[in-house]
DNA sequence: TTGGCGATAATGTCTATACATAATCGCAGA
DNA sequence: TCTGCGATTATGTATAGACATTATCGCCAA
């Protein structure tokens, strides 16, 4: 037990890093079949619970996939997926240095309608909290935030000023969620919306939905709308996660 | 050891189920202290490498955060992300039953302007492939593919026809890559744009850019642009990837 | 009061072992 | 040749113990 710990940290790092460098690669394409535990057992000299644990993460990372008695694969790449990172407009803020206000232009409790209870799952009538926010970083509008917040799950926020902290920031810090969906799209500004962001009507708008639940409770849905020549999302991703996915919403 | 099968198939997961069901419903709110290993140990009457199992892939997802000696907390929620799956349009199209074509209109090689050595971090003047691909679905353009493809890491996209594949899914079957970076934007389409897409001068477009490496060496940078009426990005989410994320790019 | 230093406590890693589970392989019998 | 069933084998889960690593706590001395 002399070399275990020659170049990397950890015996399992070193193993794992191993692997994926040839999946990677290309040396194992999808479809190769890995050597077996104890095959790998025997390569690296360690036992098999260590192997274990570094095939397991590959497995449930995606990159591998395992069967027993037949062993493991390099799994095939499916689809592409992005990871877009959304930051919160004061965060961001905060850390260009730049000033950041807000402004809620509507506030009202309104039953909701057909459309809104298809979308959300709950039934047509229920009643939320309405809220239009305007994100202005120097002066400049930055996005649109219509934002329907469900009463029945989070009724604090019918008692919430949100004097200091936009509706977003503060359901974020607040409530726990366990199921969200993401839409982004493109529209056209219509005349509305392009007196609220100041930009001319018909111009390209990046629009990110996004409604939340929490264990089948419906909590929010938020649909941001951002001029298309100002905003844009980023994100930086790696397939195994080994690093976590960066990345950022900027400018 | 009777109990220990009640209610879930495995241990591990009734202890993970457990824990993230304390923090999803807000019981362990961020920043609170999770009970010791153990602490756990004694409540589950296992292990502490069973509780250590559970915890790590808790830390791994980003639910909790641990240090030596300090113990364990729930991790604060950051920033949102949205994991959006980009389909590949043959696999779409196949799925909706749908017939599916492409057409690539230009096919050259080029060398590299400065805006797009900036982009791909290579030197300006390096030889790329450059492709340009219409998807077309049921007679309709789904979307415009711009794509450079760096002949010095992929040679044999040289020699390659495209007749069967389009770029995209030749190259995602074909060569591995470790790291990717997205940007999604809305622009307003130009008069070549929209001709190809037969959308309007001007109307709003969602643009995905994709660029990937390979271990750190460009791979190829692709350029999709998808009329704004026609086409979103849809992902669904949960925070723990206890499910996996599904999600779909659709109509 | 403050600074340092050692004891302590929690996580991180690894081993050896055991049994459970599932799928394949191959042989025996029809 | 085909079928079924048992042996085999690889993974899945769990245990108990060991040692490493690293913060923190608290005591003692300046």
């Amino acid at each position: 037990m002399n070399e275990k710990t020659f170049g990397m940290k950890h015996l399992h790092q070193r193993i794992r890093d191993d692997i994926e460098a040839r999946i990677m690669s290309g040396e194992w394409p999808p479809g190769h079949r890995i050597p077996f535990e104890h095959e790998l057992m025997a390569e690296y000299g360690c036992s098999r619970m260590t192997v274990n644990k570094v095939m397991s993460t590959l497995a449930a990372n995606g990159l591998i996939t395992r069967r027993r008695r037949a062993g493991s694969v390099v799994a095939k790449p499916s689809n592409q997926q992005a990871v877009l990172q959304i930051q919160d407009f004061a965060l961001e803020a905060a850390r260009a240095g730049t000033e950041y206000r807000f402004k809620i232009l509507k506030r009202s409790i309104e039953a909701i309608d057909a459309a809104a209870a298809q979308r959300t799952g709950l039934p047509t009538g229920t009643e939320m909290l309405c809220l239009s926010t305007l994100h202005v970083m120097n002066d400049v509008p930055q996005a649109l935030e219509q934002r329907l917040i469900n009463l029945a799950t989070v009724p604090e926020a019918g008692e919430q000023s949100f004097k200091d902290d936009p509706p977003g920031t503060w359901l974020l810090r607040r409530v726990p969620w366990t199921d969200a969906e993401h839409i982004v799209r493109a529209v056209n500004a219509d005349s509305a919306i392009a007196k609220r962001l100041q930009v001319q009507t018909g111009a390209a708008c990046l629009v990110l939905e996004r409604r939340t639940w929490q264990a089948g409770a419906f909590v929010t849905e938020a649909r941001i709308t951002y001029p298309g020549e100002r905003h844009h999302l980023i994100g930086r991703f790696s397939p195994s996660f080994k690093g976590g996915a960066g990345g950022q919403a900027v400018s």
